[in-house]
DNA sequence: GCTGAAAGGAGAATGAG
DNA sequence: CTCATTCTCCTTTCAGC
């Protein structure tokens, strides 16, 4: 799985991070490749799971996302059952847009997208709080989003 | 830039966000139409900015990035000159990934990318704390990322 | 390993009905 | 929206460095 990477691997990354759709002429000049050895490079990293794959991003706002947050969790016990409950909850709900069990006081760190900050209550409330899984909750609302699923460090 | 969406975006969207390189005639299969008023749609959902565009999911523990963070950040004053050389760090820095302002006792949080432990204190220290704009952070080290960077939900 | 070239096919993009 | 057409580009293969 962990594959090494040299310069011309990197270049390529750092093109598909910002642009999915590159095509293969793009990515043989940022490379100082021609195309089938760029090709070859990038189908190994694909099979390597190192590209995991390609999505369109889409702007929340034009969704009519208007209310994004972080929350914190922390769960009322912390018996597998409860934990597989929660891990459940999260699979499930699609306004739960990210999720990481994390060091500190709380056990979880949410991001949440709702319509707009009712939406965003509600699905807490009835959605989160009512399961009787969290025995906490802090919800920060988000103002202004500066750097938003930037490309991974190629360090 | 607010443009109506009917089932058919959706499903589109649905698609796109899951699968960034899906063909035209896989688009058309899920929207139920044929492949020219699809990809007209498609066109206009991009060209409102609606789809800001494609892009590569990579696995960060396939680059090396094994120690990722949350960090809560209060900034020394709010000056607008601080709060912009903040705004130009966070720019700057590729292993801020991630930059939201946000309600309650902290001004900012970030999501942090490093190679280790070792390299994400180091940069914290160096690259942020030193920089005498942050009066007080909070880290915490994200254990298990169960939900990554996925789809925004079409409500 | 890399290059360049070239062939075939797939799919994007456009225009007319 | 459908149909048909054009044309770009992906993908693979080849020979050669």
């Amino acid at each position: 799985m962990s594959l090494t990477l040299d310069d011309a691997d990197h270049r390529l990354l750092a093109v598909l991070q910002n642009n999915g759709k590159a095509s293969l002429q793009e990515l043989a000049e940022a490379a100082g490749l021609s195309q089938s050895p760029c090709w070859r490079r990038i189908k190994r990293m694909e099979d390597a799971g190192l590209i995991r794959g390609y999505v369109a991003r889409l702007d929340p706002k034009g969704l009519g996302l208007h209310a994004l947050a972080y929350v914190f969790v922390t769960l009322i016990d912390h018996r597998e059952e409860t934990i597989a409950g929660f891990g459940r909850l999260v699979a499930r709900e699609e306004r739960i847009v990210e999720c990481a069990s994390i060091t500190g006081s709380a056990d979880f760190i949410l991001k949440v997208a709702a319509k707009d900050p009712e939406d965003l209550e509600t699905f807490l409330m009835k959605g989160v709080l009512a399961t009787g899984m969290v025995r906490e909750s802090q919800t920060h609302f988000i103002l202004r989003q500066t750097k938003t699923r930037s490309p991974w460090p190629l360090l």
